[in-house]
DNA sequence: TACCGCTTGTGCACCGGCGCACAAGCGCAT
DNA sequence: ATGCGCTTGTGCGCCGGTGCACAAGCGGTA
């Protein structure tokens, strides 16, 4: 890859993306750095430095064309070809997301589901059937799966933290509130809803605004 | 009073009282801000600081009382006394959240269930039975539910969160991938697991992770 | 062609967060 | 009492992110 893009700027792109994409079915061809920034909740022109990061893909005095922007962040976030998922732990939660079309959509097609319970090994969810956790480095090679996510009680979070990544899966996302350890090259992405409720709990009882820190975390 | 935590570390607190608790439990009584900075995945000069803005509690030469800096932990964050929350929609997330136990053993316990369709309305979930969305005002009025969730389609969760905020919430957590307008006085979170994808999926495209910038990585 | 209105791209100054590094301070051993 | 080892609390320089403000540049118009 040439071009460095901000931490910020990469965990802004899918925003702007979800905006162009509504926009786009609406019609619209071009759109102003002001009026995406109002779709996207954000400031003018953090959206043109952001998208400046990519290219210089604007026209001054019209704005940005929605197709090629959409393509060209797809491009930038690596949308332009699938990339499958594997769900690590199928009980009220994995269940949920098993379900949840929302991913494929978006070009994250989850071709695997995988639980340590022989209770659940060969269930069938959403047309998927469960695999066994000693079998996941073939259904990850066998798929090709690039991302793992973690769906299991934090104390076999690190366990399959580990094992994930020695099936070769390149990057994963945690549910388990709990601190992984991975290696550098493995990205790392963790949603606590115990956490983020907490912490809401803090501005709540201090009765002060601050909408901000939700977009930051670790690369 | 009034002490001026930032955001950051409002953040971390309850990353630090998830470590905490787990070290009570296995009996220790005092921890240094090393072993707690390992626990928590992050700086040991961070921690110190963190704790520093709730007060000095720390003694030099030694480290920190564990129950101490737990209950110390648990006034900033609130948590000495429960806050009830609202779940508002009921399909696959909303029935996913209603059934986990992590949140009325952190101190946010669900006491009331709320969906549109009439073929929800009636339904009991957990013991709750659910309530319909015209209700919902009355709903945390009796309650005094201070937090809604919102796990309704993207298109609902404007709407919702107007309900909520006028119904007399206090603060907010979103799972649907849209932006909310609420207003100041209302603290707002939003978890999207997509955009979370969205995020991975560039870091693991550029494959060399190169030398500088990357730290972080575990939490 | 010359001008005008609109929007982009970015220089710049500011701010919050980070972590190194060190003085201050505590407890224990001698 | 004195000294020593250990840990806290924080000053300080650095860095990434933010948003204002403005020059550059495009399309349309007369
Ligand atoms: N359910 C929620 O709404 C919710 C909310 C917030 C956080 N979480 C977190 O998400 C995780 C899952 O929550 P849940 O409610 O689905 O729990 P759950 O107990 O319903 O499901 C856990 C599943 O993981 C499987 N499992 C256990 N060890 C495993 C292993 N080593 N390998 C593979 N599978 C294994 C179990 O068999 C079970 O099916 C937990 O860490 C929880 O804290 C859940
Ligand atoms: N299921 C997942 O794993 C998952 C993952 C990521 C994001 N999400 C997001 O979470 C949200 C919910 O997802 P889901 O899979 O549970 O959807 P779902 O369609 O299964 O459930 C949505 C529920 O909301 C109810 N609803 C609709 N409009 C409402 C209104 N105005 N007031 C009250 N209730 C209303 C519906 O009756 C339905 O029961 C969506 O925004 C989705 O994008 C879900």
């Amino acid at each position: 890859m040439a071009r460095e893009i901000p931490d910020a700027t990469v965990a802004r792109l899918p925003i702007y993306r979800r905006s162009l994409v509504e926009l786009a079915s609406t019609g619209a061809e071009m759109v102003s750095s002001a009026a995406l920034a109002d779709l996207a909740g954000v400031n003018a022109a953090k959206v043109r430095k952001d998208l400046s990061y990519l290219g210089t893909y604007g026209v001054r005095g019209v704005g940005y064309d929605v197709k090629f922007l959409l393509r060209q962040i797809g491009d930038a976030l690596g949308l332009d070809i699938e990339t499958p998922v594997v769900i690590v732990g199928m009980g009220n939660l994995g269940q949920a997301l098993a379900h949840y079309g929302g991913f494929s959509s978006r070009g994250f097609p989850i071709v695997a589901l995988v639980d340590a319970s022989d209770a659940k090994v060969g269930e069938v969810v959403d047309g998927i059937t469960i695999s066994h956790i000693d079998d996941l480095a073939a259904i990850v090679d066998e798929h090709a799966i690039a991302v793992g996510i973690i769906a299991t009680p934090a104390e076999a979070a690190q366990a399959v933290a580990d094992a994930l990544v020695a099936a070769g899966v390149r990057s994963i996302l945690s549910f388990a509130p709990s601190v992984l350890h991975v290696p550098e090259t493995v990205p790392l992405r963790k949603v606590d809803l115990a956490t983020e409720l907490q912490i809401l709990g803090y501005y709540q009882q201090r009765e002060s605004p601050a909408e901000g820190g939700n977009t930051d975390k670790s690369a």
